[in-house]
DNA sequence: TATTCGTGAAGGAACGTTCCTGCACAAGGG
DNA sequence: CCCTTGTGCAGGAACGTTCCTTCACGAATA
């Protein structure tokens, strides 16, 4: 099948003959290397380009002893249940890591989260960023078993840190403690029946949310109100508002859903944020700024944590020492949404601003 | 500073060396291939293992001459400008291709679509899809002189088809037309001011649109009311519509922007959706189906064409003949948000349905 | 004139696989 | 006992680059 097109292949061995010259001066001539007076070096480049000679990638590569290409397991954003639920955070985390890949010489690969065994391993990376690894995530072990510098989550590195040389390097964020600093802000609020909607994963940032939430409640010996989503897509997000609404004054997403959407279903069941219903979302959706009222948002950061990711990873990857890894704060942007009216600005909170510049 | 790392990974030849046995054995034994008994393939696995071997990805691929990768030039993706314009869209065709990849046996690489040169061609790819080409954009021909198959809009292909021996393979929409369908059902609906939203590029897309709503307007001899994006994000999405607004009856963006939140700045404006101001989007969001009214979308198929383009770059690359292109056709979905009240179903297109099931 | 020196270019070894070819040896059939 | 057949494995050539080493040769120097 592909015969043809593997003998059609010029190669530089073709160049050479052509221009009657040896495989070192095509290579240098082309490549700017060597000492070759000008006029071979012409030549031979006329002749290259007469032969429509490419130079094959994998074999530069093979020589190079690097890719410069690195992995992103963005597990949600590929895999197909709950691409809807948490899409503009991973959209945002993928974008932003191939801009900061490209601006250090480096090609990102969008990695298969599923598939047979480790087929991942199948592919010539120098690195691999795995976003929000699920619990014993294999990734993070299979790559650092290879010796593919890793960056993730530190919780999974820890789970598989014996037996590796390499120890893998760390983006993260303290999930907990920015649930629990949503979570006290509508308590300052006023809110005392605080719902949670939450995504049915293992991934860090849920199981830590959610824990923190539960520990919270049982500190105050308030009852959990918590659903899970049953699905992918907007729907599900709008259900589970549904089956929380009657019995909260506050309500926290963990999941991405539309803000202005989740507002107009308040609103469909008689609520009125935010009036009797206080609201703040985990969310990169930038309409939340334009609603009414704006939403306060919970913000992991994906850019800079791309690129703080891809700057450890390329580190990593070219031997520098460098940080082991990033702690980041999560973004709690206090809006309109979740400030119980006449009450004014909540406590402990009271610098931020209300509204958008 | 690699050559700690180069040195210390090890290679098919000290697991050989340490098995006791010649390298054609490692390969058949961990590959599965060649005749071996049982012990002595067990033996080599053992030793493999307990060194800790992975087989040099970079080195099976020259060696088979393909790498099962490629490329996907996203171009409104990555860059910079118009991230958000387009988001959704991007998103699905990257998230599509990216799945279709997979089962196909294909990884896939964000492509950068800015940078210099043709750095792109430094990429070990079997393939590309170049989604939504700029006018003469490079990358397409850059990749057919260089004999990587290209899937891409017919008309980039053309543009470059001369001097290439492969021809490339094209994922066509007549844009136009679903232009034309859009603004003959908002005209049949009563719209005598239709207003345009678009974005200031040369994609094909934003082009051919254009130019069917401008050779619209004059076989009315209509004066066209169009406004450009000034920037990237929403708020010039609002603001483009802001400027339209007091002009006209109708309006039809092409560009992705929350129906939610441009139903919420009609309103602000005093127009009232569908009463006085039809609305439909160009876009992929869903939260479209859930807004009051819901609102008429015109949707180019991201999975589909995704599927599509895969499928025919996998032909292309494994020598199948196959087809040449496929041509979509936008899926047109009429909400109530284009149809005045009052005048019932409009007649072109009484078929489809007014309200999602 | 014999020795350096710099320039221009060729030869060939790597990079780490896969896989084609072929050798040694044992078992079976004539 | 010789020839075939099959099994178990080793050797080494590819894949297409890059780059280190070597070499020839003319000019400048001793």
């Amino acid at each position: 099948m592909n015969q043809s097109d593997r003998s059609a292949r010029v190669r530089l061995v073709d160049v050479a003959r052509a221009a009657g010259v040896s495989k070192t001066t095509v290579s240098d001539a082309l490549n700017g290397t060597g000492r070759l007076p000008a006029a071979t070096r012409e030549h031979v480049q006329r002749v290259a380009r007469s032969l429509g000679y490419r130079p094959n990638a994998t074999a530069r590569l093979l020589r190079a002893g690097h890719t410069r290409l690195i992995g992103v397991a963005a597990r949600e954003h590929v895999e197909t249940p709950w691409v809807y639920a948490e899409l503009a955070y991973f959209v945002q985390l993928v974008t932003a890591t191939t801009r900061a890949a490209l601006v250090h010489g480096y090609g990102v690969v969008l990695l298969p989260t599923t598939g047979p065994g480790d087929c991942w391993l199948d592919m010539p990376l120098d690195g691999v960023f795995v976003v929000d690894p699920v619990e014993g995530d294999p990734m993070v072990g299979d790559f650092l078993a290879a010796g593919v510098p890793v960056v993730s989550d530190r919780r999974a590195l820890k789970e598989v840190a014996s037996g590796t040389k390499e120890a893998g390097r760390w983006v993260d964020f303290d999930y907990g403690s920015a649930a629990r600093q949503v979570l006290d802000h509508l308590e300052d609020a006023g809110a005392e029946r605080v719902a949670v909607v939450a995504a049915a994963t293992t991934a860090c940032f849920h199981q830590q949310s959610v824990d923190a939430y539960l520990d919270w409640c049982a500190e105050r010996g308030r009852e959990p109100r918590i659903a899970y989503l049953q699905g992918p897509g907007i729907q599900n997000v709008l259900d589970a508002v549904e089956g929380l609404i009657d019995d909260a004054d506050a309500l926290f997403t963990l999941v991405e859903g539309s803000p202005a959407l989740l507002l107009d279903t308040i609103r469909k069941f008689g609520r009125s944020v935010p009036d009797d219903l206080l609201l703040v979302c985990t969310t990169e959706d930038p309409t939340a700024l334009y609603t009414d009222p704006p939403v306060s948002t919970l913000s992991y950061l994906p850019d800079e944590t791309a690129q703080a990711a891809v700057a450890l990873l390329v580190d990593s990857i070219e031997g520098r020492a460098g940080d082991h890894g990033r702690l980041f704060s999560a973004d709690f942007q206090i809006r309109a949404s979740s400030v119980a009216p006449g009450r004014g600005p909540a406590r402990r909170t009271a610098a931020s601003p209300l509204t958008p510049g």
